[in-house]
DNA sequence: AACCAAATAATTGTCAACAATTTTTGGATC
DNA sequence: GATCCAAAAATTGTTGACAATTATTTGGTT
């Protein structure tokens, strides 16, 4: 008996943080990357229940899995564990919205001195590259879970080009919950990351030029915090998002 | 039936991160605290095994008590999971503590700077100084996991004058495991975090001089990355160490 | 019709028994 | 004495049932 509600269509893929123990092709391998994938896409809004009972059915499989899952998300950040009432997708405020900005900046602002003290820029960051190419053109296609995932990771790859693990756990976190809370305030025409920000960021870095290429990521994430507001619930039916790969 | 092995004898006290659910006074917050500052104060060394039964008896309460607050210490780096055999102190790898110290680097780096630009600095520092004067006078006392606490607490302590919460959080879990990860090599008269390089810092910070107090800070944190090396294992009693408030 | 309280249903939290895995033990053999 | 192998013990992982809490419905009163 799952609830009735609404419905959004999207077809998962990508990449999510929490690196643990649970082999490869489990069963709560799989409902972690769904659901992952699902809330970074915003195919799950903000604030919708998950269940216990739901996750259940959805991939029959035991209470004590789906609890599992439930914790590793909370420790993400991507969902809230309230003692006796459940699981909510993540709303982030707009007090934690600030610190995620001012921290992005922070550690971007290193990402990219760091890049730039490199001989060879340019071959260093020619995937990237390719990246915000396909990031384009998703959004020529109008694929938008597509070109939200390849919008934030655009981030985290500039930080994997750093060689530093853990600051990639770290943004790849702070990235995802921005995607989370960014897509709040998702408005038909509304370009939340743009790619050509993302161009004008990578030029500036194979010229050389830190302070520029700083100051580029400096003014696209400031554009990107300005659109931060809170969100409304609404209903949705979980089957219909989840569960559909097998 | 507990194992019979060494004693580290310390007194606890201090914070911790990982914010979540469990009332105040709970077994399991008492649990999680307990533990967290016993590693921090290296009175659980790396790489030592908690069993889930011998903390059962120790804290004489259920398997799935015990299992929640192993997985939060997880989460938060403290502790590390291994499947089917069990959760062991973290002993993080050379490879890792240079990561840590570079992402502390960069952050601490901007704190400073958040730090310097404010009018007021003198007054804003003043209880952390006073914090310095205590670790001095924990050296000098010879109370080292006081000591040891009080020298991290330094560093957590800038990041919460930011004001930037998500910084505190993230700050708290590196200063902890790089603590974690000095107390590997402790020698007798070794100085892991001298709170000479503390103040000279903080007197950089009132002179508003924050290039020079990141300067001191990068100085300072080279010199705790200096000191990195693997452990060995060894064994001890857990119940020396931990449940003894009640 | 609107409101409140009690009863009911649904959901999460906890516990104890069972299953699967790993570690230890005790010989047997070379 | 060292090495290998199988049985036993110890430890972790999973399942299901029950308890506690929260949400919803019901029924009556004003």
């Amino acid at each position: 008996m799952s609830k009735t509600l609404k419905l959004i269509a999207g077809a998962d893929e990508g990449a999510a943080p929490n690196e643990t123990k649970p082999r490869k092709g489990s069963v709560e391998e799989r409902m972690y990357h769904e659901i992952y994938d699902a809330i970074m896409e915003h195919r799950l809004p903000p604030r919708t229940k998950l269940t216990e009972h739901s996750l259940c059915e959805i991939y029959a499989t035991a209470r004590h899995t789906v609890r599992k899952v439930l914790a590793r998300l909370a420790a993400d950040g991507m969902v809230d564990l309230e003692p006796n009432r459940g699981a909510f997708i993540a709303s982030p405020s707009t007090d934690e919205a600030h610190d995620m900005f001012e921290l992005r900046q922070m550690l971007e602002r290193a990402v990219l001195e760091k890049l730039a003290a490199q001989r060879n820029v340019r071959s260093v960051i020619a995937p990237v590259r390719q990246m915000v190419q396909q990031e384009r053109q998703a959004f020529l296609n109008n694929e938008r879970p597509k070109w939200i995932r390849l919008s934030a990771e655009f981030h985290t790859a500039l930080a994997e080009l750093s060689g530093n693990a853990l600051l990639v756990t770290m943004m790849r976190r702070l990235v995802s919950r921005t995607t989370l809370m960014i897509a709040s305030v998702e408005a038909p025409g509304n370009n939340a990351c743009s790619f050509d920000e993302h161009e004008a960021i990578l030029d500036a870095l194979e010229q050389g030029d830190a302070a520029l290429a700083q100051s580029r990521m400096a003014h696209h994430l400031g554009a990107c915090a300005d659109r931060v507001q809170p969100d409304d619930p609404g209903s949705f039916d979980l089957r219909s998002v989840l569960g559909r790969s097998t």
